[in-house]
DNA sequence: AAAGATTTGTCCGTATGTATG
DNA sequence: ACATACATACGGACAAATCTT
């Protein structure tokens, strides 16, 4: 191909912080989820690892353990490294979005938990989001996700406490916001923006989401409302990204 | 908040594969991007952050020194560290997503740099997206677009060769892929899907975007096709994700 | 069934990076 | 700048489990 050459490392990078085995354990990760080792069901033999990364046997060796531990391969002695769990979760954001609803075809069991829930006087871009004065009165939820006993995201939501009085008890309830917005006499909603960042995740995430340190989260601000374009939630999720795939119809 | 005095590292975490002074590193750089310390437009002093963190100067100093390579920071010495503050740059997903055209409110300067390209045969995930039998030929084109001179993304796209044959030639000329559609008598089209993850950059994309070890990118899939439905674009765009946010409108 | 090849598991030792004081 | 402790990475050798011939 006709590309300007570039000096450019094929291998992974020494002395940046990051160990070898964890970067190795990442490219892994990746090309598990990308399908790339499909054929076989198993990652290529600790020795062609090795040498496809530049690196000692026991390096990959520390990366597969690391992957073993987060239960997506599963090592047998002298046959090979078995593939447990490749599946990126596609979370689906369109107009319609409804966040139970695309996840049940992905996972058996999905688990919604409410961690905690306030009520707070609105500010900020939470504010403007809602379209509401600085001051009015929010519900303000604390839950996490997760498929088939994996956490996906963590999420924090935002209502008007003066139309959703009881959302904190009925979600605790119901384990779904869409079914609260239908007791509370608001039967369709649609997705009016959604902003995206990705980022390392903090000492909340990686608890909250069991992900390791390093790990990265993608945060999304959206905003729901109702059909005569009124904001009805603003909610700040973060997705475990290892675990997550999104996907947009325009 | 009441946090205990005692604050026993409960943020950093050893024996991970990641460096301390780098996981301190990433948590200023979320602070800075959070905005905690705009009211001095300073970083704490090193003693500070030490303390905070649970660690010795030093490790904070490593941290420091990190960010200050990223050009994140500056340390002066007797006055302390020095904030050059960057805003994220907003790219826009939407039904009539250009690449060009919603960063040029952002940014004074928009770069497009054609790397190379090539001509070769669709298969696979290409080859579904783009409604085509594995085989038939497309252009590939490799490019790097920055913003007053900060590389922003690195693109990888296919267009089918029987339909645009002067793609590589024309976009070399014009630098734009809006521009050479209409060249080739493709006035007006539309994003299909996209389809978005998140993950640490590699080493080619460290070089690319000109990252440091252990940066994320957001890798988006994307789909454009004409007015009549027919996939005329396939693109595999790699965003700096420190620098970019990405905003859906529904 | 036996032998050899392949693959993971474990042990030794050495050099360098990371973190503290 | 120095000293100390632990984590990371490398190299080699061999054992144990599994598959192929």
């Amino acid at each position: 191909m006709t590309v300007a050459k570039t000096a450019v490392r094929k291998t992974v990078e020494r002395q940046t912080g990051v160990a070898l085995w964890r970067q190795i354990a990442d490219r892994i990760r990746l090309a598990i989820s990308n399908g790339d080792y499909d054929t076989t069901g198993m990652v290529p033999p600790e020795t062609a690892l090795a040498q496809e990364f530049g690196v000692n046997r026991h390096t990959v060796r520390s990366a597969l353990a690391a992957l073993a531990d987060e239960g997506l391969v599963r090592a047998v002695q002298g046959r090979g490294t078995l593939i447990e769990r490749k599946e990126r979760v596609t979370y689906q954001i369109s107009r319609r979005t409804r966040f139970s609803q695309g996840l049940g075809r992905q996972v058996k069991e999905i688990g919604s938990r409410l961690l905690g829930h306030d009520q707070v006087p609105a500010s900020g871009e939470i504010a403007t989001a809602l379209g509401l004065a600085p001051g009015a009165l929010l519900v303000e939820l604390h839950t996490v996700s997760s498929g088939d006993g994996r956490p996906l995201s963590a999420a924090v939501s935002y209502f008007p406490a003066d139309r959703f009085p009881r959302m904190a008890e009925e979600y605790a309830r119901l384990g779904s916001v869409t079914k609260v917005f239908s007791a509370h006499g608001l039967d369709d909603y649609v997705r009016a923006s959604t902003e995206i960042v990705a980022r390392h995740a903090d000492a909340e995430e990686l608890a909250l989401l069991e992900l390791s340190p390093g790990a990265i989260v993608l945060e999304a601000h959206a905003v729901n409302a109702d059909l005569e374009g009124r904001p009805v939630e603003f909610s700040r999720t973060r997705f475990a990204a290892d675990r997550m795939k999104l996907r947009i119809e325009t």
